[in-house]
DNA sequence: ACAAATATTTAGATTAGTCTAAATATTTAG
DNA sequence: CTAAATATTTAGACTAATCTAAATATTTGT
């Protein structure tokens, strides 16, 4: 059995790795997981030691099948209760992730499988990101950035990049939810602010910086 | 914080109470943690420290107000994480209690709470246990041991002694559940087993072992 | 290409929770 | 009431996870 540390290490490096780079480096994780460069060391040769990671020194840590497995099913765990909380507690979706971080770490495959029918399977959590089903396959979507559409496209809003409490929040009171059409208006070129309309109603002024941390399918 | 080895020595120094005991000893409390006389002694130390028991060296421990409130908060999740399991995810009596001992920890006084509503406050678990409110209040129940009842009587199943698997799995196999309606039909001078009969139907056998394991009302 | 900057690992400590073995206190029984 | 049995505590040790400081390796910039 893996403690939950352990657990926590094989999630931060699988979403390191998601990000693009081949290797994850000592600083990069011992950034995400807020320790010490040589706490991580440490740790990579307990995971290597268990074949969850591969390591070779001074060349960073990358995921055996066995690490990615249970990487995923943390966060398959982490992303079904958030669902879980939401849908049936009516938590709203910026109150549910520190829950999650220890709903995820409770060990039984049928709890999980149970939540999973419980909640009709669904494909993504309150914050648009995707969970992977009892196998370990993701819902592989193609959205883009809301900063990086042209005017006049129309767009469905489908996840946030910054999963910050105070940034879901700003989305709540600006009208801004999962499932929200959303029409560019008008980029400012000074700034590269931009005018939306939702719903065909409201039209919202949002800053380059919230542009960029909204996910949206074109239409 | 506490950390859940904190808590699952209050929660068990709170259910050796219950038992009666004026205190609880050191070996008492090995025993039922399964750990070594040692470890009691360096954690009650530590829980002392901490102002959750009393404790004077040779005399055994007392729960604090603090720690007894943090003892029935955890007995009141685990209740209530059984009763969500069995209800909603359709989980058998006997299957649910290692998970419960795990979520029992999560820390959240808000998902308790909404947990409980989920349920609609339920009063006892699925053994018949019953579920402190969010003050901690217990719901005071006066079942007596099947054991103890008179030939003739009609009763109510109100819960188990026993908890484990081997002895839950039973009695689902005779047929007995919470609820169930058992009147005492005869008892056999030899060996004190008994012939019941379960909703004024099947007419079932038991030891005397397993009629001292079960708690009923008298009707 | 090599010195300076940066990244990584090693060494040595600390804390929580556990153990075994030994010391000491309490309880029990003759 | 004392000796033997039993319970409890103390002492010393171990592992997981963390830290700081020092050593070493890699990368970068002139
Ligand atoms: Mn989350
Ligand atoms: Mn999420
Ligand atoms: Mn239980
Ligand atoms: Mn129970």
């Amino acid at each position: 059995m893996n403690s939950f540390t352990e657990e926590n290490y094989l999630k931060a490096i699988f979403k390191l790795l998601e990000k693009g780079e081949k290797a994850v480096s000592t600083t990069a994780l011992s950034a995400r997981m807020t320790t010490k460069a040589a706490t991580v060391t440490d740790m990579i040769k307990r995971l290597a030691e268990k074949k969850l990671i591969n390591y070779e020194k001074y060349q960073g840590v990358t995921l055996t099948e066995k690490g990615k497995a249970i990487a995923i099913s943390i966060i398959r765990k982490h992303r079904l209760w958030e669902v879980f909380l939401v849908e049936k507690l009516h938590f709203k979706w910026d109150e549910v992730h520190e829950m999650a971080e220890q709903l995820e770490h409770v060990k039984s495959e049928e709890l999980v499988n149970r939540i999973d029918a419980f909640l009709n399977f669904p494909k993504f959590d309150p914050h648009g990101d995707p969970i992977p089903d009892a196998k370990g396959v993701f819902n592989r979507k193609k959205s883009v950035l809301l900063a990086e559409i042209n005017t006049g496209q129309n767009c469905i809003m489908t996840g946030v990049v910054d999963h910050s409490v105070n940034f879901l929040q700003y989305l709540d009171k600006v009208g801004l939810s999962i499932g929200k059409e959303i029409k560019l208006i008008e980029v400012v070129g000074f700034d590269k602010s931009i005018q939306v309309q939702l719903n065909g109603k409201e039209k919202v002024f949002l800053s380059h910086e919230v542009a960029k941390n909204l996910l949206v399918n074109k239409q």
